[in-house]
DNA sequence: AACATTAAGTTGCGAAACGCTACTTATCTC
DNA sequence: GAGATAAGTAGCGTTTCGCAACTTAATGTT
C-alpha cells in the first residue's frame, strides 16, 4: 500500500528528461525480469515468485508498483477468486523495444549467446532484426550520423507527430 | 577497487537469459542517467557530479562498475593529470537503442513531452524514428506478429548470423 | 461442518546499498 | 611554497533488500 520512499534527486531531473520518469517506473532491482514475466504469459504472484526466486515481499511490492504506474493490471480470478491476474497493460506492451534492445545488448555483450526464449515473427518464425536507432524515413544511424539538439532546432514535425 | 556485493538471484538466472545479465552490468540506480550523461559528452568525474546530483561515493562506485563492465573507459588526461576522462566503449555505445528505447517510452507514457536534448539525424535535423521491434526484413512488428519460440524452432538463420 | 491446501500477501529482522558531509591525495597555477 | 582544483575515500545514519515465518481468505476433501 503505502507509497514507497520519495528519492528526490530522480524525481527533480524528471522535470526535464523522461529518461528518469521512466526509471522511475522501471528502475528498480527486479521491475524489468518481472515484466519479462509478463511477455512470457506469466500472471500469478506464485508463478512469478517460483520463476524469479524473488522474495515474497519485494515481488508484492514491485507488482503493487508496477500497477500503480500503470504498467501491469490487478485482476482477481472469477473462477478462483483467491487467485489474482497481474497482466500487462498498453503502457506496459510499449515496453517491449526496451526490453528487447536490453535483452539484445545482453546476447551481444555478455552472453555471447541468444536468450531463451527466443522472440520471433510469428508469420515465418525467424529471429527479429536488432532493435536500432533509425531517422524518420528508416535508415539506420550509426555513431557519426546522430546529433543531440534543442527542440526549437528540430526540423520538420510538431511535437504532437513526433509522440506518435 | 573491492567487488561489491554479490546477489545471487540474478546471476544465476543469467545462465539461461541474457536479460539478467544485462541487468547486473546496467541495472543499478544511476547507470542509466551516467550513461545518458556519457551520451551528452559529459566525461569528468564533477561534471557527472554536479550535472545528476549523485553523492560522490555513489558516483565512484557506479563509474567503477561501468568501467568493470567495459561499458566505459577509463582514462587520465594527458595535458592535467588531475582529470580522469570516462568514455564510451563500443559495447557502452552498443547501448544506446536501449537508452533511446526507454525515453522514448518515457516520453511517451510518463513526461507526455519530448526530453531535452533531443536526439536527430545530423543529415537532416530531423527526429530519429520511434524504436520499434521488426521482423529481419523491416517489417514493424505489433503485439499479435510475435511469438516466444524455443531456439530450436527458430527457421532461417544461424546464430552466428543473428548475433550480428 | 471440520480440516487441510492453496494463493496472495504481510511482518520482523539482519544485511546490504544509498546518500550526505567531511576528509584525503595528487596535481596544477601563481 | 600557498592555494585551488579534480577525483576520489571514510564515517555514519537512513532506506531498501532478502529470508523465513506468519496471516488471511477462498477452495477442496472427507
Amino acid at each position: 500500500m503505502g507509497h514507497n520512499g520519495l528519492r528526490e534527486p530522480l524525481r527533480q531531473l524528471a522535470a526535464s528528461c523522461s529518461l528518469p520518469a521512466a526509471l522511475e517506473a522501471m528502475g528498480e532491482r527486479w521491475s524489468f525480469l518481472i515484466l519479462r514475466g509478463s511477455f512470457n504469459g506469466l500472471c500469478h504472484f506464485e508463478e512469478f515468485q517460483s520463476e524469479l526466486g524473488i522474495a515474497r515481499n519485494i515481488l508484492a511490492n514491485r507488482l503493487a508498483r508496477l500497477v500503480d504506474h500503470g504498467i501491469l493490471a490487478r485482476q482477481t480470478c472469477d473462477d478462483d477468486r483467491r487467485k489474482v491476474e497481474y497482466r500487462l497493460t498498453e503502457k506496459g506492451f510499449a515496453l517491449l523495444p526496451t526490453m528487447v534492445a536490453l535483452r539484445q545488448w545482453g546476447e551481444r555483450w555478455e552472453t555471447g549467446m541468444p536468450a531463451t526464449p527466443v522472440l520471433v515473427d510469428a508469420r515465418d518464425h525467424r529471429r527479429i532484426a536488432p532493435v536500432q536507432v533509425m531517422s524518420h524515413d528508416g535508415r539506420i544511424l550509426g555513431k557519426h550520423d546522430l546529433l543531440w539538439s534543442l527542440p526549437e532546432n528540430v526540423v520538420g514535425e510538431t511535437v504532437e507527430q513526433a509522440a506518435e
